[in-house]
DNA sequence: ACATCGATGTAGACAATGTCGACGACGCGT
DNA sequence: ACGCGTCGTCGACATTGTCTACATCGATGT
């Protein structure tokens, strides 16, 4: 119904994942979001947005293929779908839209 | 207790009102945010959006000052407090440190 | 074998945000 | 006085954001 737009952290899931490639574990995503943005949040903070944003089509994961090493179940390696990027790129493009010009306001690196 | 951060909408709403600078009515928030973000939403929500924000210290308001002309109650003048603007700017500085070094998946104007 | 530890992932609950549609209040025409 | 258009307010409900506690299953140590 509501197709709804993608919510503030489900974006930022989405744009860790595809930052890691082909190194997306859960844990690194986690890693990814506190090193880059700062945001620090559980596990299963995280499990429960990929769930949703897997259900929604944004996502899709398969399991690691190399030994699992360490104990534990078998970790997932999670990618962006093409929808997810389509969603990444309309989120990008209205908060372009909706900054540009105010620059002067929010003092950005940009001149 | 944690404040959290800033909604995708709540967002939106904001930079919405800092483009609008002195005529920033609720109705025009409404049009800036279809015009540049082509997000169609009703009156009631964004008003409750607003709301929330002023709870948070994000945002103020005070009444028109001129005459109100067309009829009704007297229109709401908002506008994006300190606080508000420290807000957008944490926002933006995260997404722009997620966004680095993906322009070629996300097919944006940058070059 | 067994208890434990560490790395994963799962479940259930609850708070915060996003969104409506319907309702109340005011001025202005007529 | 009545209806109409413009504002703003309410209460309800769906979606998202977040946590803590728990279940699994190798590897290790005893």
């Amino acid at each position: 119904m509501t197709p709804s737009f993608l919510g503030e952290f489900e974006q930022m899931v989405l744009l860790a994942i595809l930052q890691l490639e082909e190194k997306a574990f859960a844990v690194s995503v986690l890693h990814e979001l506190d090193g880059r943005a700062g945001r620090q949040v559980s596990r299963g903070a995280l499990y429960k947005t990929l769930e949703r944003l897997e259900e929604k089509g944004l996502v899709k994961w398969e399991l690691e293929s190399a030994t699992p090493e360490r104990g534990g179940h078998p970790r997932r390696l999670f990618r962006v779908t093409g929808a997810g990027v389509s969603a990444l790129q309309a989120s990008r493009d209205a908060l372009l839209r909706l900054w540009d010009g105010l620059e002067g306001v929010l003092g950005g690196p940009q001149r």
